[in-house]
DNA sequence: CCAAAAGTGTTCATTCTACACCCATGG
DNA sequence: CCATGGGTGTAGAATGAACACTTTTGG
């Protein structure tokens, strides 16, 4: 399988370079540890982003991306559902890992390491006033996002950056959208998202031929113009697609 | 930018759902924070993973990646390197995130969350005999990879997962590389990381089309067939295409 | 001259791109 | 019958896949 390819020495060399037994045991255990989440929602042909106003020192009435300390007993992903159950009354929410962030200063209480999650939900389901947060939760444009504390604009923009890579590559983007949808609300997102224009037939036939979608026996009610067909995704394709993934390109 | 939607209450609530002046303040700075590092080589047609024997417990004898403990002052991407330093023997070494694992009971010493890291070298101009650690330290096969410490496992996997899309979409494969190579061995490092097969003559097409690679005035020598000639990469459209991407297909 | 791997060219099929055109609805 | 967006077809360009062929070295 692989051979011992040098010994120089018998040193019994352990894997931390400074043992913990040799130095005090709690100096090592004294992190802060904490999450933020990027919520991001799809509203009339705009990305928007979730953030608070917060109510409490430090950066007291700064713009804020959700987040909360992880109680000392507590998963990590289990803790980012609580603060997006909080916001939003809904769990189970779609959330992914997106980085660490540990830059010795980044808390002014202390050594508070912080990992960001991001999260689709589609904004008419999943209303942040009914939470306990109401006071100070709110859709921000992703065009016109304020400056944000700590060092979430960072956060922010990494979490984009990895939403346009993902959508790209993955069927994400269809956490957005409400369950019946018509192919154009699909077009839209795709270029609220990547922030590009793509021709409406191409744009079809693209998305079609991946065989993700279902057509309903719908159409769309009281519009002014021909009403568009209405369009689901096929559930098993969808987690395939997620699985194996596929390259989106126009 | 964006109104305030609603407000059905004064209630002052701040961003933690659980203040943290309310329950004792310590009990939030308890945690421990390590990294792991996935280092990841490229040696005679075969992908490779550095794994050390550990010396210590706990798995003391067990096979694991190369970590160890964030010190309290030191920022995480800096103890990263910290840990291939010692390993290596070089600094300013390629490394990017994958993931934090942080459940409960990952680590039987306490609450440890890590931060795993990859990194790709050059097997032949990094020599972990070097190392301080010499005594357990070795390049593995991937394929034949035995079972590590921890969740080590899982770690290895995911960072394995983000190498084979990365290089899909980056060219981040380079790092593995000579500083001179011959297009063969770029492919035979492709076929290695993707484990497929690519057709020469559209391999080379698909590689030269990208303007990624300048041709050397130099050839290899002393082969027993036609040198191949030698290239090098253009640093300048390198780090281009890594920070706009493109898409490897074949 | 042979083996072995480097390196190139060509064909055919597939996919993209751009753009024009027709369709259904409300007013 | 008009405005508005939904929905489709097609020609030409670009790209990709497969495979045969030529080249240059050492032995």
């Amino acid at each position: 399988m692989s051979k011992k390819q040098n010994s120089t020495s018998d040193d019994p060399r352990i894997q931390f370079a400074v043992p913990y037994y040799e130095i005090p045991y709690e100096k090592f255990f004294q992190f802060g540890l904490s999450v933020d989440c990027v919520v991001f929602g799809y509203h009339q042909k705009k990305l928007k982003v979730l953030l608070i106003k917060r109510g409490a020192k430090p950066f007291k009435g700064d713009w804020a991306l959700p987040g909360d300390l992880v109680y000392p007993e507590e998963d990590i992903a289990v803790s980012a559902q609580r603060i997006l159950k909080d916001l939003t009354g809904i769990s189970q929410l779609f959330m992914e890992q997106t980085k660490v962030y540990g830059k010795v200063d980044r808390h002014p209480a202390g050594r508070v390491i912080t990992t960001g999650y991001y999260s689709l939900i589609d904004i008419a389901k999943h209303d942040p006033h009914a939470s306990a947060w109401a006071d100070g939760v709110y859709w921000v444009d992703i065009e016109e996002c304020p400056a944000l504390a700590f060092d979430h604009d960072q956060i922010l923009q990494d979490a984009l950056q990895i939403l346009r890579n993902r959508v790209r590559h993955q069927p994400v983007g269809f956490e957005l959208l409400p369950s019946k949808f018509a192919l154009a609300d699909l077009q839209y997102l795709y270029e609220a998202i990547l922030n590009e224009k793509y021709d409406k037939a191409n744009f079809r036939k693209r998305i079609l031929s991946m065989n993700l979608l279902i057509s309903l026996q719908e159409n769309q009610k009281d519009v002014p113009h021909r009403p568009a067909r209405l369009y689901a995704f096929d559930q098993k394709r969808y987690h395939e697609l997620k699985a194996k993934g596929f390259s989106f390109e126009l």
